[in-house]
DNA sequence: CTTGAATTTGACTAAATGGTCAACTATACT
DNA sequence: AGTATAGTTGACCATTTAGTCAAATTCAAG
């Protein structure tokens, strides 16, 4: 009973949009609730906190965003070094299209907050350590099974799929510290050398 | 004339080491002013606002802490790759150090404020641009030399070269993340494979 | 069309924020 | 020793901040 309302969902959307734009500790209450269109009054009635609904807008972040894209890219359906091309080329295009539509480079929103560090709340970061470790695994699985498939070349792959992580972390928030999407391009033949795999369009070895 | 105080330093200090474990925008004045010892009054004697103290803070932090480490490391007399060798396995040894010591890892200063994207004032945003790209200059000369040197085997240097610095700065960062210098260890293998160049501690191919 | 629970509102607070200022103090230099 | 100059202080200000609340409104369901 009672009426309905979306202004939970505009509350998330909101503290997500901004805090991609500009990190955790700069976003407040008062800007999430004007973005959103709702009354502060209200946003205390849906969080008990602003750490509260931080921690709902990655959570619903990761559920609707990044585990839905990782989870199309990373399909066991895909060959394995395919599924990392896949989730690179998606990335590299969502990147380009916002810069076309005047947006800011996002990069990751987790990585982003995970970086200011101990500036943002204890439950906060725990989801935010979640969520990346989910992230990491499907690197970990797609490799693995690049491995076994004999497509990896490399005295210790477990040391490989953190350096390829690390690659693709790196990458993607320097393309957001720059605003650009050019530290992406070519990341997946750089990953595939770090891996001792085939380049694909290369001259096979004489 | 007049009397003589390091209260500006010790200001710089303590703004440096509170953006290091908070970020840029968790910080304030008065956190500042407290750590330093020197009261709100003075500071606002040294400093016109808070965004200035951060780009003088960002500025010392460059020319006392960063660059004389990457100086020494990456010295034209060390042989190209010994260059990167001894920048990571410095890098590593700080963050053990701090570790043991208790204190928070760190990482790039600049690296995590510059993440925060839009949250910093326009002033500080151009001072770390200007030192992130000095320090991936770093890198560039060296891998060039490398190259030159035929140590580096890869169809394209310079996107080596921009992997691996993503590689560097993506493994620093999930340092800082994780508050854990694990990231960092075997870094350099992994930045070897990555130009082709010959591991050091392997058997010559058949 | 009533009812009552879900939602909305705006006015409110206390604390924190960045910043100002005039008076005060110490001292390096002559 | 005298004094100009650099440095210090604490009180003060306007604004912003996270968070509160009781009253008003809406509307799904009986």
């Amino acid at each position: 009973m009672g009426r309905v309302s979306d202004a939970r969902e505009r509350l998330i959307d909101a503290a997500n949009e901004l805090t991609g734009k500009l990190g955790y500790s700069a976003v407040t209450v008062d800007a999430i609730c004007e973005h959103a269109g709702v009354k502060k009054g209200s946003f205390y009635h849906y969080f008990e906190s602003k750490a509260a609904l931080s921690k709902a807008a990655i959570e619903e972040w990761w559920e609707t965003n990044s585990r839905p894209i990782l989870d199309t890219a990373f399909s066991v359906s895909n060959p394995p070094l395919e599924r990392l091309r896949l989730y690179f080329d998606g990335l590299y295009q969502r990147m380009v299209d916002r810069k076309l539509r005047g947006e800011r480079v996002i990069g990751c929103l987790v990585f982003s907050v995970a970086m200011e560090g101990s500036g943002v709340d204890r439950e906060v970061e725990e989801a935010i350590q979640r969520v990346l470790k989910r992230k990491r695994h499907y690197f970990e699985v797609a490799i693995r099974d690049a491995a076994e498939a004999g497509q990896v070349h490399v005295p210790d792959v477990e040391a490989a799929v953190q350096a390829a992580y690390s690659l693709f972390e790196g990458a993607t928030a320097r393309a957001r510290i720059q605003n650009d999407p050019e530290p992406i391009v070519g990341m997946y033949e750089q990953v595939l050398r770090l891996l001792g795999a085939e380049q694909p369009a290369e001259r096979k070895r004489a």
